[in-house]
RNA sequence: GCGGGGAUGGCCCAGUGGUACGGCGGCAGCCUGCUAAGCUGUUUCUCGAAAUGAGAGCAUGGGUUCAAAUCCCAUUCCCCGCGCCA
């Protein structure tokens, strides 16, 4: 949620945030006209409530002196009557402008470029050595920054849903019959290589101070309608039947609502936190995107990086958490970009989003891998979380960014890895899965 | 699931119908050669330019009453015991 007080005070500033993310102004408009009302209507009850509570305190009196009340009841009673007349008609108009300013986007931030569309986001550096099939060149030429760290190749590479039948690595089809599209058994040395990427991950964020944990699957209402967009409500969530229970959609969403109406001391921040959850979406809307295989899928492993912090520091988090990130794809030696996402393309909590998209040989393109965000205090608004200061409680500011997404990986080692006749581990994780290659017979 | 107990400000705790007591911590100031101690004030949210201005707030939502932390109903969570259980 954004900061009402500021939203009066500087209307202008809100306007041109809307304009840049590509948002129906009116929604402005509708809040300023709500809120006139709302805080017309909030003077004349309050002054309703004080003659009331000087009468009340008058009969209080009199009970004492045994003094005679009928008099002073029925001053009250009438007053009584404008108050529930006037403060069920408030409540209707607090409830809609509390609506619509649930709406109202974060303040895009300045560093954010203006424009729309995954093909104009903004590029920030690549890294790597990527193989590209001869006829991809052109496209990674152009999305890297003309790089010239890579090594042709002039066959092209096998998709990783061959790979997954050759190797005998996933059941796709079963899970189908089970549970429908966008679900899968994952098998044998892949599985394994799953938990090796996830044992990894968590090892090397608690060696950057996070203190890693396994959050609830599930969250209730009020936790994660502060925890997240309306869009995300709408497309992404399932809702459990029967209880007030919503399956996360990522680990983010505990780990913010887990401090919720919470004021914490100045010297507990910055609190580091990883989660290493499923994540479950619904791909509403994904209809006929990346329908093979395991890239988009309805429940996913992930490891999330999420920090609470003051204000001030935020954007040094943000670095913190991309260099996280990019340091682990480094280690796994898988070639990636980094992009700076258009303003219409951002999701209303995000001031700004960095997403590092890994390169994958066989589609010969980049997709995303990591998408790092800085809320600044928006989220943390919505779920009331402060910290002390000497001009009393501000809110925190949060952030989150992907560590691994465990099934991108896996598809983006099996494309980076495969090799004539197998696949090949990467050598960071050799430790953690006792192999160092994927056979056909194995 | 059943029975019993509970939820009060950052924390602890008092308060059985008349408008939330006290302590701890935090912050600011005073005092002091320094530190400690001590003393004073302050501590949530909303409206307001601000006020020694007003309103709200005792887990949540309703109800009774001139008046509710207090009485009634429902719900949530926590603790104890019993039952069930990976």
């Amino acid at each position: 949620m954004i900061d009402i007080k500021l939203l009066r005070s500087d209307k202008k500033i809100f306007y041109d945030s809307c304009i840049a993310r590509g948002f129906d102004i009116k929604i402005l408009d509708k809040f300023f006209e709500l809120d006139e009302k709302w805080r017309e209507n909030l003077k004349v009850l309050n002054n309703l409530k004080h003659d009331k509570n000087n009468i009340t305190a008058e009969i209080a009196k009199k009970v004492k002196n045994n003094g005679d009340i009928a008099d002073l009841r029925g001053k009250v009673a009438s007053i009584n009557n404008n108050i529930n007349k006037l403060s069920d008609e408030q409540k209707t108009i607090e409830d809609e402008r509390d609506k619509i300013i649930r709406l109202i986007p974060n303040l895009l931030d300045k560093n954010a470029p203006v424009c729309s569309g995954d093909e104009n986001s903004q590029f920030i550096r690549y890294y790597g050595m990527a193989r590209v099939y001869k006829d991809d060149l052109k496209y990674f030429k152009k999305n890297s920054g003309n790089s010239s760290d890579y090594k042709i190749l002039e066959e092209k590479p096998e998709g990783h849903m061959e790979l997954l039948n050759e190797y005998n690595l996933a059941d796709i089809e079963r899970a189908g019959k089970i549970a429908g599209s966008r679900f899968y058994f994952l098998k044998n040395r892949l599985f394994k290589l799953e938990l090796a990427l996830i044992n990894y991950a968590v090892d090397f964020l608690s060696q950057r101070n996070f203190t890693v944990m396994e959050p609830p699957f599930m969250i209730n209402y009020s936790s994660m309608s502060g925890a997240t967009d309306i869009e995300t409500f709408k497309e992404s969530l399932y809702k459990i039947e029967g209880d007030d229970l919503y399956l996360i959609a990522t680990s983010e969403h505990p780990l913010v609502s887990m401090l919720s109406n919470e004021i914490l001391n100045m010297d507990e921040l910055p609190i580091r936190v990883s989660g290493v959850s499923p994540c479950f979406r619904r791909e509403a809307g994904a209809h006929g995107k990346d329908t093979k295989g395991i890239f988009r899928v309805h429940q996913f492993n992930k490891i999330e990086q999420f920090v609470f912090c003051k204000p001030e520091d935020s954007w040094d988090y943000f670095d913190e958490l991309v260099k996280n990130a990019e340091d682990i794809y480094k280690s796994l030696e898988i070639p990636y970009r980094i992009v700076n996402i258009c303003s219409e393309d951002l999701g209303s909590l995000a001031a700004r989003k960095y997403d590092i998209e890994a390169w994958y040989p066989s589609q010969g393109k980049f997709r995303e891998i990591v998408s790092a965000s800085n809320d600044t205090d928006y989220q943390a608004r919505s779920l009331n979380i402060k910290y002390r200061t000497k001009d009393g409680n501000k809110f925190v500011n949060t952030l989150n960014s992907t560590a691994v997404a465990t099934e991108r990986i896996l598809v983006a080692i099996l494309e980076n890895y495969q090799r004539e006749n197998y696949i090949e581990i990467p050598k960071v994780l050799v430790p953690y899965t006792g192999f160092d290659k994927i056979e056909r017979e194995d």
